[in-house]
DNA sequence: CGGTCGATACACT
DNA sequence: GTGTATCGACCGT
């Protein structure tokens, strides 16, 4: 399993697509099934740079569980207000992730409906990355926790996802020519799939 | 359904 | 001091 998630982002993406997370937290249980990642490079790659990464500048205190090993969370606070997470992939040292970008609430939606009260529908409970952290229950404290362990738990699906499509970043600013590279995955049509900024679509 | 805009506190330089 | 891997409210169609 840690093995299958210590490669490239952009190779892992594809299995990670359908996938179910769970969190056990104090509180009660929550589970995602992933409808939508985003792929983030290490600064050691020098066939795609990618300036959009948090590790751009290399390791700091904050984006230290990016630079471990595959399976883990890594959990930031943006904006002033939200909370977005990422699984570790790639083999230690490479800081390579995937942001959970959106998901579909599969267990525990009485628990995601109080976390998150705003929400008018089922489908907008884990509809964008900050929406699905909350939903989850995961905050910084979160970071560096291993996802592939209790109180974690990640299934992949038994079979890969097959209607998967492919764009360029979402909500990035100064990532330059990393646009150009198809760095977000999502199953095709899936409704809960993040509606900001909708992007172009071309088959994976 | 789709576009625009203000909020807010933290990490990093 | 600066910029932010977003959300929700509000508007128009």
């Amino acid at each position: 399993m840690r093995q299958l998630l210590s490669g490239d982002a952009r190779h892992v993406a594809p299995l990670v697509l359908g996938a179910v997370l769970t969190y056990d937290s104090p509180e009660g249980t929550v589970s995602v099934r992933i409808t939508e990642v985003e792929a983030y490079l290490g600064p050691h790659d020098s066939l795609h740079p990618d300036p959009g990464s948090h590790t751009f500048r290399g390791q700091t205190g904050r984006n230290k569980p990016m630079f471990g090993p595959a399976g883990h969370l890594y959990v930031y606070f943006t904006y002033g207000m939200h909370y977005c997470a990422n699984i570790v992939c790639g083999p230690p040292g490479t800081a390579s992730a995937l942001l959970l970008r959106g998901g579909e609430i599969v267990d525990g939606e009485d628990l995601a409906r109080t976390r998150r009260p705003t929400s008018k529908s089922a489908k907008d409970l884990a509809s964008g990355p900050a929406r699905l952290a909350t939903a989850l229950g995961l905050t910084t404290a979160d970071s560096g926790r291993d996802a592939l362990g209790e109180p974690f738990r990640l299934e992949l699906p038994v079979t890969r996802a097959r209607d998967i499509s492919t764009g360029p970043r979402v909500g990035v600013s100064g990532a330059g020519g990393s646009h150009a590279y198809p760095w977000r995955y999502w199953l095709t049509g899936d409704p809960t799939v993040s509606r900001y900024k909708a992007a172009k679509a071309r088959p994976a």
